[in-house]
DNA sequence: GGATCGCCTTGACACAGATCAAACGGATCG
DNA sequence: CGATCCGTTTGATCTGTGTCAAGGCGATCC
């Protein structure tokens, strides 16, 4: 698995964009010394796999940059993603020795990595880190549950409101955008991996997407760039509980 | 809320039949008495329900007996569940003020409750709760992403299949079962509950459960009595990876 | 003993989304 | 500049599952 150099700003902890939500977010400067020494920063480039599911995975991470997904798939080639981390999202497990599912990059991501046995061992140390954790992970859990009902009831056009108003909620919470009743953002996905997501093919995907065109929900540019005009039209469609929050 | 009054059979936390698979399993004797101290048990009776989402809720739990589900619903009554909890699961979240989901007892069911507040102060003071319960929390977020797979890419017969297993697989931990290549349980969910759980309509359970009684994959007595003669050949039908593991 | 109720099964039909197929548009490459 | 490729769109058709409806079975109640 070719890997990508180190990124050349190196930083310190301290300066990290990430320092305030991540594993770390809760620790003190003595604590994060400790982390500082025992970082180490790998980059991968769109479309590389991070790891294979049923790998050996000997460290644990952040995502400092960029977007990876988790992936399932069965022996015939479905597949169907089971997360989606963006920048502070926590890859590995501790006190597991091998990957459960493909973690792939879906752009250029660069990962703040720690090897497994050292952060288990601080971890034992400092509750700080393991108490994050497990919040972040209860977050990740109501997150999955979001995502079954989704998966399990939601209709085709629904999914797709969902997904969007999703991704635009993430990208407005990373970018500290004002709240906003509309939002312009770039899809990091394809259609093939929004179906990937969503539990749908791609051609629903892209019938779906143009239909929400069609009734003036969504603008798209070149593929890529969604215009959300009015996020509140949106979310009807969702078919979530209104007031599910604003994209901020 | 009508609630049962507690159990006669009152128990001590060291005579518990959850004892060291809960939350509370890595207490030593220090702890456990202070847990011992601070819990009381709550019944509940088949389809009662223990919290609404939305509602306030200022108690955590580990379920001693019974299955409860989580469930969400949607405006016009679509319902997804998203979680099946056994004895030993835990409910509730510390740090949060109100239920995320319904939560309903599928069959006669004894919790063992910490009001909320004390409960987080005592994870503060004691590591091994607060280790106990990522662990838990990590194995439930796989579980969830396995469901995951199950809603957004099987066919409705995978699904009937992947359920038996799961159920089959659960209670022979439970009941701590020799492993075998046959078992029989009863199920302990309505052909409705099945639907929640499978993203399904109950009359396409009904259909495919009967079609595996037809294909001699299973057998059952009066509704609820299931039989699995061949385990792997069940296994076959789920469309997961080979050696998903035994039934034990 | 019949009425009622909850849960389940089965049938007929409809439809949302899958599948198969063709073609488009922009980027990259020679 | 044309050729190729990747991601995407759109059309035609098929099919698995949902929907609507009727009826069965066992338990409980009067």
């Amino acid at each position: 698995m070719a890997q990508l150099s180190p990124p050349n700003d190196m930083r310190q902890c301290g300066e990290c964009p990430i320092r305030h939500r991540a594993v770390c977010a809760r620790c003190d400067a003595d604590e994060l010394a400790v982390l500082d020494q025992m970082k180490y920063y790998r980059s991968f480039e769109a479309g590389q796999t991070v790891i294979w599911s049923g790998d050996r995975m000997d460290f644990v991470a952040s995502v400092v940059t960029g977007i990876a997904k988790l992936t399932q798939t069965m022996e015939d080639g479905r597949r169907q993603m089971v997360g989606l981390l963006m920048p502070s999202d926590f890859v590995g497990r501790p006190g597991r020795q091998v990957a459960a599912y493909d973690v792939t990059a879906v752009n250029d991501v660069v990962m703040c990595c720690f090897r497994k046995k050292p952060f288990e061992d601080l971890m034992a140390r400092t509750p700080h880190v393991a108490q994050r954790l497990l919040e972040m992970t209860l977050d990740e859990l109501d997150a999955a549950r979001e995502w079954m009902l989704l998966l399990g009831r939601k209709t085709a056009r629904e999914k797709i409101a969902s997904l969007l108003a999703i991704i635009a909620r993430r990208e407005a919470v990373l970018k500290a955008r004002a709240p906003s009743s509309s939002a312009v953002f770039d899809l990091p996905l394809t259609r093939e991996e929004m179906a990937d997501y969503l539990g749908l093919t791609l051609e629903t995907v892209s019938r779906q997407i143009s239909a929400l065109k069609r009734d003036g929900l969504i603008t798209i540019e070149g593929n890529r760039r969604v215009t959300i005009p009015d996020f509140n039209l949106l979310m009807e469609v969702t078919g979530d509980d209104s007031d599910g929050g604003m994209p901020a």
